[in-house]
DNA sequence: TGCCTACCTATAGCCAGTCTACATATAGAC
DNA sequence: GTCTATATGTAGACTGGCTATAGGTAGGCA
């Protein structure tokens, strides 16, 4: 998978994978390569910074807690992430109709 | 249309806008307009460096015309570009797969 | 006792591609 | 002579995902 093909998604998929349950930065990595069928492993050099910057935006909220021995920071969707993510649904729906619509091969504009 | 989410998929984009017939970057910017409905406003400090960087690849060539009195470069895909714009567009369904499935509501992983 | 793997968080700095803003020029309408 | 549409192009800013690195716990194994 191109890196670059994920700028500007990465927020959504964040949002998506904690809608169902608070997860912690490490288990967030492994739902989203669980998810995706392994087609998706995003570094921790991505989404550690990505989780802060939507907490800052208000977007998460997180806590810290230690399980077995480690400590975990879990992240939760406030109220705002949740409405944020719908609107991420309807861009990403928009942007892949968008996308799909002009790479569908065979399209002329008027022929 | 969040302009981060263009990246890595610009390329895909042009090489499509170009199969069916060549041509020169302005109408490229205005065929991408039409065939998106108007949702693709892409800049022309964008279109034309990345027209630019195809043809270095070698996905493009390139030549001048003179229409009207005006100056064009006119754009043309080559046999390696016609070649990547296949390889675009199954990167595109994989992706668009991906990340709509994990984008999908009420996706839970065990429960 | 030491080594290795899995688990867990985090930052500095790199990098590439898109964007904003600007520069330049012709044609035609008004 | 001013405006709009047509047409190409660059410099530099921005930004967010990536690489590389750093730190630490727990548990298996030899």
């Amino acid at each position: 998978m191109n890196p670059d093909a994920l700028r500007g998604h990465m927020d959504a998929l964040l949002l998506s994978v904690l809608e169902g349950e608070p997860l912690h930065g490490y288990a967030i990595i492994e739902a989203l390569q669980a998810r995706s069928g392994g087609a998706l492993n995003v570094p921790t050099g991505t989404v550690y910074p990505a989780l802060r910057r939507l907490e800052r935006i208000g977007y998460l909220a997180s806590e810290w807690a230690t399980v077995g021995g480690r400590k975990r920071r879990t992240y939760r969707l406030t109220d705002s992430g949740r409405k944020q993510l719908e609107g991420e649904r309807s861009a990403w729906a928009e942007f892949a109709s968008v996308i799909g619509g002009v790479l569908r091969p065979g399209v002329r504009q008027s022929g």
